[in-house]
DNA sequence: ATAGTCGGCGCAATCGATTTCCGGGGAGGC
DNA sequence: GCCTCCCCGGAAATCGATTGCGCCGACTAT
């Protein structure tokens, strides 16, 4: 019955009008010359039918697909889905989908994603993945593709971006530490080969600077990734040493899980014997986590995009 | 140059072949015949031109187009980041992508998800959304429409769905909390609208009767929810009483996690005065909880079903 | 009364790729 | 030397919806 199989001719045969008719009904603007009565005739038939236009018709048809993708580097990341869900709501309201793309921080899958979506003629590009390489954006730049960045930025571009000011924050966590007394703050930093990382790092090291608590290198180590993993292996590093940090940074708050479960390895006590401070605010943080929240950026700088 | 509007028509100007020569040699089995000649002028002229078939184009006329929905209830609910991913890579290989619609557990916006998958033609559909209304699934399975069910079951049917046994798992929780030592098991249940909600309540009770500690329904409360909010407010209800238990099972991590918050507000140390158990293994699990992954098994019920 | 206007809707082209049908031409067999 | 068969590849239909163009009938104005 409501087989959903029936095309706009169906529709069209069922109540003996045009099909041309029929997608006027349905989508023209109100303001369309159509008597009321085949207006409602139509209606009818499409409802006893139940008709669903087919959006893969429509979105040859009409050149776009409503459909936006996103790429991230990894949804299991907790910073993550706020974001996504935030980009997705805004997305919804304007009846745009989302196909959400996971790169694992690899740039062989988010070229491979970039592809796909591209072939798929999504009407943009939600990117959140710090991998990418530049080359990558400055050829989504040159074709005029529309993309914006989340939490990254590109060399030589002014393009659409939704940021945090990662330096400025990554100084007021510094801070925080050191109003607590702190002299020895260690840092874990994420790969440098991301522009957080780099950011992060370079703002905490500034911070350290202006209170003359920097110490060169020695108390700063480099996580190859975002993970709590690479933040434990980086931590153990770390905390073996000689001259142990009373503070870490972490530079976010997967890495600080990773740190504290290295100080407890090593039979730290945090806070007791070790403060540990991290970034962005994700869900467990009985810890000292000063808020970041980025959650809801996303959604408004979506709108300028669309 | 490398403009992506290159279509089918321009690579084949390009070649000095008819369109449907072009289509041939990006697509058809290799065992068409085509001149080896021919073929190499193609695909020499779809390089130059940075030729990419339009998927809407091929997905309209194939009627197929590669592309699955997925239902999540919420993904920050990190519980469901690892099934997506598996979910995801899976159809990847397979050359399918994903749309991700979050459901916030509200049945409108499942039903505003389901039209949208259906006009987008989705060639299939993943259902982890535990509010879904059994009639709902009825009429997908009235329509032949694919589907897999992931962590929930429906009435009246023999779907494709990939489960985890929540009863014999929640008696394994309940049976380790027992062993402990613990006489007074206090139980903190999901919403009993969810499949997963009553199926581990039941389990634990099983398991409570079994070894005589069942206490009627005194120490168990229900959370309104599968979320750290919903399981601190339970808990605290659990709480106040008198004869508080020596140890509490959560429905599920997050659920555990309010628990813990409200012990803590109590003043009672985890797990020095409470024993804490949850569900579901999700990250920061420096807690009790007894690892029940589900994370891969969505991969390989994923292939059946392709 | 006839020409001109306008409302209502049908016709057909179009989006880009796939696929079936079919024809031209070269090679091989008798 | 002619006929048959096979190899290649062109022509055109098709998927389902949208939309510019224009037909037809009715109503108005002179």
């Amino acid at each position: 019955m409501t087989d959903s199989r029936n095309t706009i001719v169906d529709v069209a045969r069922a109540a003996g009008v045009h099909p041309s008719t029929v997608s006027r009904v349905l989508n023209g603007r109100p303001d369309l010359n159509l008597r009321a009565e085949t207006r409602a005739r139509v209606v009818a038939a499409a409802e006893r039918l139940g008709y669903r236009p087919s959006a893969v018709a429509r979105s040859l048809r009409l050149r776009r697909t409503l459909t936006l993708g996103m790429l991230v580097p990894d949804i299991a990341n907790p910073f993550f889905p706020p974001i996504i869900k935030g980009a997705e709501s805004a997305a919804s309201e304007r009846g745009y989908n989302l196909i959400l793309c996971n790169t694992e921080d690899s740039s062989e899958r988010e070229a491979t994603y970039l592809r796909v979506l591209r072939e798929r003629q999504v009407d943009g590009l939600l990117i959140a993945s710090s991998f990418m390489a530049d080359s990558t954006i400055a050829q989504l730049r040159r074709e005029h593709f529309p993309f914006v960045l989340l939490n990254r930025v590109a060399r030589g571009g002014a393009d659409l971006a939704v940021l945090v000011d990662n330096r400025a924050a990554a100084g007021r966590v510094i801070a925080h530490l050191a109003d607590l007394g702190h002299r020895r703050i260690g840092l874990v930093a994420g790969p440098q080969t991301t522009t957080t990382g780099v950011e992060r790092l370079a703002g905490a090291r500034v911070a350290l600077r202006r209170r003359r608590l920097d110490d060169g290198e020695e108390l700063t180590v480099v996580a190859e990734a975002f993970s709590e993993e690479a933040g434990y292996r980086a931590a153990r590093r770390l905390l073996v040493d000689g001259a142990r940090p009373t503070a870490i940074f972490g530079a976010n708050d997967l890495i600080a899980f990773g740190v504290l479960r290295a100080a407890r390895e090593a039979g730290l006590g945090v806070p007791a014997d070790l403060s540990l401070a991290g970034f962005n605010d994700i869900l467990p943080a009985a810890l000292i986590e000063p808020p970041l929240t980025t959650i809801h950026v996303p959604q408004r700088e979506m709108g300028d995009r669309a």
